[in-house]
DNA sequence: CTTAAAATCCCTATTTGTAGGGATTTTTTT
DNA sequence: AAAAAAATCCCTACAAATAGGGATTTTAAG
């Protein structure tokens, strides 16, 4: 018998999901989540011996969620089900120690012979996701001062107004910001915003 | 019989849906398209009663396909199933002629519920929706060149490269941000950049 | 302890966008 | 045909971000 937890920020695929197995013999639902702290709640509670989990969620992300999952139980199997093939998303996935990654575009076939596979310890990472390890070219690694810069960014503050928050010159920030464009190889002249808007978005 | 087709661009939401209203004797689910194309044809050839429909999709949006299938169909209800609870986007789908809006974080109960509500000629509105008539305060409309600068704007073109691609001045692209920042009552070039950048990404 | 990485700060110059004003032409609506 | 709305263009001034350079101090890692 297979048990799992469902932790998604919509009730709507959750639920769907739920009546897809049934009539799965094999697979029983212990719970399910809408974010990422009571998934990870559930989990200490019903310690299911698979999770499958959306990356973009409320209060913990998916791969915040993972970590600590894996941390506290390293042989529960991670499952990432998500909307977009970003190499970051499933790179950061991978790190935390997911062993599978399935689009929400795929069928509910593909999620059960996910389920199916990592549940006899395999990996399953979606066909459609190329990027995987090739496009992961220079391994993206922000530090913390500016995924932290990176996040005000996006939250539409300006060089000044981050300064004000984190107590730091203006000209720190900017410095900090010239770095990020060049770690993210941002030739797109303008706009980090952008990136800043979309990577919150996206997972 | 209720007969019905699903949009939705994840398949797995499709997958869940179709389903969950297996066990529904009263339903039955005519086919299922994964952008607005496909959804157009399809309810040409099946005429379902309802349709139950993702606004954001590939090729045309719910919205635009909501318009071309009211103008052939006029007794064809359709309802939204959304991601976001923007008042913009519900107001547009209103307009377009949607019976029902439901969002993606409510359970398949409450889809059912609205389904068999619409096919009463009722109107299905989520709870959680109270920006309605309420916050969708002065009627936002953008002119049809405003929303390709929009447009432009998300995809991270700066006012010179519109103004080439569009063969304007700049200045005039520069009058019609300044006209969109006052429409949307916005400051700020960030926040201009966040919303295009939604907007893309919400509907 | 020593080194490398991260975080801090400053300078100059240029580009891009915002904010205020005004103005003309084209399109659409009445 | 007249009025309203949309689209076009220009000016000045200012704020913010990018791009190049250099420099110091903290904090980890070896």
């Amino acid at each position: 018998m297979i048990t799992l937890v469902i932790a998604e920020d919509h009730q709507a695929l959750i639920d769907g999901i739920r009546s897809f197995l049934e009539y799965e013999e094999d697979i029983t639902v212990l719970g399910e989540a809408n974010d990422g702290e009571i998934l990870i709640d559930l989990v200490r509670k019903k310690q299911p011996q698979i999770v499958l989990t959306d990356i973009r969620m409320p209060k913990c992300d998916g791969i915040c969620a993972t970590k600590t999952i894996k941390k506290e139980f390293p042989n529960t199997k991670i499952i990432a089900f998500s909307m977009f093939d970003q190499a970051e998303a499933i790179h950061q996935m991978k790190d935390a120690g997911a062993s599978g990654y399935i689009m929400k575009n795929s069928s509910l076939k593909k999620v059960l012979e996910a389920i199916r596979i990592v549940a006899k310890n395999g990996d399953y990472f979606d066909d459609s996701i190329t990027t995987t390890d090739v496009t992961s070219k220079e391994e993206i690694v922000l530090s913390t001062r500016e995924k932290e810069i990176l996040r005000l960014i996006g939250e539409g503050k300006t060089s000044q107004e981050i300064a004000d928050i984190l107590f730091i010159g203006k000209s720190t920030v900017d410095t900090h910001r010239k770095n990020i464009l060049k770690k993210m190889n941002i030739q797109g002249k303008t706009d980090l915003i952008r990136f800043a808007v979309e990577r919150k978005y996206d997972f």
